[in-house]
DNA sequence: TTTTATTTTCAGTATTTTTTGAAAATTAAA
DNA sequence: TTTAATTTTCAAAAAATACTGAAAATAAAA
């Protein structure tokens, strides 16, 4: 019985649900996020059976999202041997999730507006009003490709450098 | 009549459902980010009725999300001399949106996890499983503060601190 | 091969989120 | 005041999204 302070099992609930909740504001689904959550925090892997039991989901709900997962690269199979089932694994490290995320998301959304961006700049249009229009896009243009090269540099990048970088940059 | 390149009424109207996918791409509701897109690159002030009529959606839903933007500081109210009704701008400052955007997540969604990351750290229990949990927590609380510092700094800073920032880091 | 364990799929259902539209509230002019 | 224009609210409807559960497919063991 603890008087101040939380026990284990209550802290990782809290966690699984506050990953879920920030996944989900991030255009994530929620229970992607907790399986997500739930695989960081345990110290073993987790078959099937196991997510679905610990977070109370269907089987369908449980293998859709664990593939979702292990399709952005944040989740992995582990073969256990002797074992039929399949059981599954994620990265403990920090750093490494935020660099798969940022590479990930870099992928489905930084690219594809920076194609759509670099099309809208074919106006032929001379008037004050489509100038103005061009503006902004040349701006949006520039502002894209420089983050994209900066997220470029971190997902390629090791842990020293990133951590390196963020100090230079509040310095 | 344009053999190649593309009109800027199709250019806008591309501009703006691009910015509408990308926003609930990250959690924030399409119709939102429409209207901030038709904003953007609308060369005078629009009112309500403005933009009901050209996203084509109904009065509540359109006065909800402009409050919405203005709630972010995305969007700012304008009154024109002998006009009645409010009229909307936004800025078309692609730097100074960002900022803005950054400043608004930083406060709703980083904070709130530092705060619950820091909870969690208070764990009594000392075999190994609790150690490997705090392990994590601690890193996480690392790269989070790591994190909002640098933002809190990119919402400070002023445009040159920002692209200088971004060239060294990629340099 | 047949049997059994496991994973995958997906139509139907449930839930959540967004939107509508009309009534109520507010604001400014008359 | 009263009247008219405008904005806000919010219950109900619609749309989008997520979830279930059971059947089909796959893979491994017997």
């Amino acid at each position: 019985m603890y008087i101040c302070g939380m026990e284990l099992q209550e802290a990782k609930e809290k966690f699984i649900q506050t990953w879920g909740a920030l996944g989900s504001q991030w255009g994530i689904n929620r229970t992607m996020s907790s399986i997500h959550a739930l695989l960081i925090t345990s110290n073993e892997p987790l078959s099937t059976e196991n997510i679905m039991e610990q977070l109370k989901i269907s089987r369908g709900n449980a293998n859709m999202n664990i593939r979702a997962l292990i399709d952005w690269g944040l989740v992995k199979k582990q073969l256990l041997a002797g074992e039929r089932k399949d059981y599954f694994t994620a990265s403990k490290d920090v750093w490494e999730i935020a660099r798969v995320i940022a590479k990930e998301r870099r992928k489905r959304e930084l690219q594809p507006v920076i194609e759509i961006v670099s099309e809208l700049k074919d106006i032929r249009e001379k008037n004050e009003e489509a100038e103005a229009f061009k503006e902004v896009i040349s701006n949006m243009e520039n502002f894209t490709t420089q983050v994209d090269r900066v997220l470029e540099k971190f997902v390629k990048s090791d842990r020293n450098w990133f951590y390196r970088s963020l100090l230079n940059l509040i310095r």
